[in-house]
DNA sequence: TTGAAAGCGCTAACAT
DNA sequence: ATGTTAGCGCTTTCAA
């Protein structure tokens, strides 16, 4: 079942059924309907690759997730999912490595698949005009923003919290419940990625609640791995470091800091209080409940997906969308009680 | 950047080099290098369009995921989706509720998509004869097998393990530790789905272990929301049920368990052991460490992923692969103190 | 308003 | 072992 098919059917050509599929003005009304009618009655379906040949375009929309075991993002990909597939695109995910170059795997993508667009998941917050040279398809950082890179604003769209703010709310919530000693968990402070951005939110908390910065707080595990966290605190915890509360930069490195407390005897929030920024649903059943600052993740990766479309159906320009957290109070905390 | 710009640069017929492309066997070895030279130093990618067209197929193959909130398959996911990239095709993911029909999903998605064949993870167990002629392409059954439905074992593929045989496991593990108070967590016991199954095993070990089964035992949530776990075990507590362990049909509702009886005064495992099936890494990090039976998700899905591909090229017939689960002791489950 | 025809990039006969 | 060539189903000039 072809156009042509459609095209005898109906006696016209086939650029005349072609001119119907794809809404041209210039047919008669009465050829239309006729063409209308013989797809229905035929159950004709359009060859995708076929036309994807001819216009040199697809249906797909990429979405490159760096952060393969990162639960946050999983949740995101789930709306993503959806809404992508609602507006009648088709979703190829491609999760890689948290060491790997998502702006390569993008460009990669965006050949094999013909991407009309990408949206990039979790990625470095340092592009550079020259190197998104190589994606040629209008795309949105979801998550982040290119807060040390040299893109134009009106090169890239984004939807993000603001994540040093963030990072410095959490750590005065903790400054308020009378924490002055204050470590913080994360992979890396120089990664222009999402870690350092939250880091750089408690160093300046730290400034502007009057404390000081402590590296010896500070751990570092290199990477996002459960395992690192753990054994980082327990190091921490080994160093004979003097702290009563900890900021982990996400939920999940929260839940790993949290057992490693725990398993070493010290109690949450009793001898050190937890906080985090994500709001994983799994962070509810954690013990004790922790407390963080929730993400809008279906707002994100939803308003996500409408700036991409509006973009590549050229309805909309770049646009940058910040969005607020939302504190969800655990137990994970408790008021320092001097000693 | 075409076929044609390689056949050129080096000086052969674009024939030769659509042979190289496709690992045909007619080929010098030493056009081959230099075609393969080619293609690296030229940057090239081939059209998929293109070649879907000619050969009237796509290279689409359709995961569809039921349970849009199982971290379980999340998992399974992530693997899946770079199995299939790695052997050349493209993942259609295709994440849908729990309450939703996944064959009429994946015969939607197969006529849309132009889909080579389905995996379909954590779906029912009874399809039928009749449903499955929706489909026309061949599908692997991941982490269940068919077997409430009249699906001939030669109709289809699965990747699974002895859900019944491993929970009956999992009981005995606990009847080995001096239980006999046990107590169930699932969704429903006639959803012939993977709840069902692992009940009808914990069912069997109590028989086989001389038990008697005690509906008052049993808590049913009618999903796998984990705030309707934790009310459930709220609420068989209230009850004044008398238990001393706790089989949980899958890890997540295993931690939502473990909240809802720490919340509730009940210490794991001095007061109640507690033991799931899957093994996600986050029950590395509960408190206390969560003992479960671990399914082997990386062979999972790739042996999956080899069972489709080797299907959809005609180089193998339908299989069913059983595997086993790994014990993880945790810290959740205790001996058994008479009191 | 409609039709004829030239490709899009690739694969697979078929020919050499 | 390699080249020539006819399409795959569709869109889009260009001509009528």
């Amino acid at each position: 079942m072809t156009i042509k098919d459609i095209a005898a059917y109906c006696d016209v050509s086939v650029s005349t059924v072609s001119r119907v599929l794809n809404d041209h003005p210039d047919v008669s009304p009465a050829v239309r309907d006729l063409v209308h009618e013989a797809i229905r009655k035929l159950h004709y379906v359009p060859n995708n690759s076929a036309r994807s040949l001819v216009s040199s375009r697809s249906t797909a929309i990429g979405v490159v997730s760096r952060g393969v075991d990162n639960p946050f993002l999983s949740s995101l990909i789930r709306v993503l999912s959806r809404e992508i597939h609602d507006r009648g695109y088709t979703m190829v995910l491609h999760q890689i490595a948290t060491q790997a170059d998502e702006v390569q795997a993008a460009a990669m993508l965006e050949r094999e698949k013909k991407l009309l667009g990408v949206i990039f998941l979790g990625g470095r917050f340092n592009y550079t005009e020259d190197e998104l040279r190589q994606l040629t398809v209008p795309f949105v950082c979801c998550t982040y923003t290119n807060t040390f890179g040299d893109l134009r604003e009106d090169a890239y769209s984004s939807v993000s919290i603001r994540d040093e703010d963030e990072a410095e709310k959490a750590v005065r919530y903790l400054v308020d419940h009378g924490h002055r000693r204050i470590a913080v968990v994360l992979d890396d402070p120089t990664d222009s990625s999402i870690g350092q951005l939250r880091f750089q939110g408690y160093r300046r908390a730290l400034t502007r609640c009057g404390l000081d910065y402590d590296p010896a707080l500070t751990v570092l595990t290199g990477n996002y791995a459960l395992s690192a966290v753990y054994d980082g605190i327990c190091a921490l915890l080994d160093s004979g470091a003097d702290f009563t509360a900890l900021l982990a930069i996400s939920d999940a490195l929260a839940i790993a800091a949290i057992k490693a407390l725990t398993d070493r005897g010290r109690r949450v929030p009793e001898d050190c209080s937890v906080i985090a920024i994500d709001g994983l649903e799994m962070s509810l059943y954690t013990v004790p409940t922790l407390t963080t600052l929730c993400q809008p993740a279906e707002e994100l990766a939803r308003e996500s997906v409408e700036m991409l479309v509006s973009l590549i159906e050229g309805t909309g320009s770049h646009r940058h969308k910040l969005m607020e957290t939302v504190l969800r109070p655990g137990a994970s905390v408790a008021r320092l009680r001097e000693a």
